[in-house]
DNA sequence: GTCTAATACCTAAATCACTTAGGTAATAAG
DNA sequence: CTTATTACCTAAGTGATTTAGGTATTAGAC
């Protein structure tokens, strides 16, 4: 687990980006997926992660489609257009700032 | 310049690391060496730098030596061997976290 | 069979680093 | 003599995230 104050400002990032690459997801299934994709370091909190999803879906960057699954509720998010957009400059602009804390902090990010 | 929400979290290892890496420094210097060093593009501002050097201080990392310039006030900052172990945890932590980041967002970040 | 862990959604108060917005004062430049 | 820069500082406000709750279904262990 990494200290969790690098995170900030990253979760509308990864969430962005993750359902950008893998399609469709519910809530649970990308905290599940970003721990697996971070081998364990990231475990977004539900906390922040629904608050987050209903914000990026208000904002028109993802749209849902609710599906039951047997008497249990799944809520499915899919990037939209916009979203694409928003993402690819979010990700170009995350690798800028890693760049720069390179140069900061005097070390090669490899 | 970045979106500064990124920047969280990092400013005390920016810190921490400029003096470690320049020796004895005053507030007003470490900003304009960051700038520097970012190319301009992380502009600390006094309002967060002051209370982490305060902060950073108090915790033992940093020691303190006030000089009179003139008739102007330095306080000049230099990192103790405790802030010195303390960076060099802080700086592979946050390496550590770009690793991971890379693995996340699927870029590479060199 | 029932108890716990995992799945699956959610909200709201509290936290805390940081921004914003002040304040003081010396020096340099025009 | 007026503005920009240097140089320190504090404190209220902000806002993303944590913490701490709540509801309910499903699977596995004992």
């Amino acid at each position: 687990m990494h200290s969790p104050e690098l995170l900030k400002g990253t979760l509308q990032t990864i969430v962005l980006k993750v359902l950008k690459d893998h399609g469709k997801m519910y809530g649970y299934e990308i905290t599940q997926r970003v721990k697996e994709l971070s081998l364990g370091s990231i475990l977004l909190t539900e906390g922040a992660l629904y608050p987050t999803l209903h914000r990026l879906e208000g904002e028109g960057l993802l749209k849902t489609e609710t599906v039951m699954f047997g008497k249990r509720v799944r809520k499915y998010y899919t990037i939209t257009t916009e979203g694409k957009a928003s993402v690819k400059e979010r990700v170009s602009e995350f690798v800028d700032f890693i760049k720069t804390m390179g140069n900061v902090l005097q070390v090669e990010m490899n």
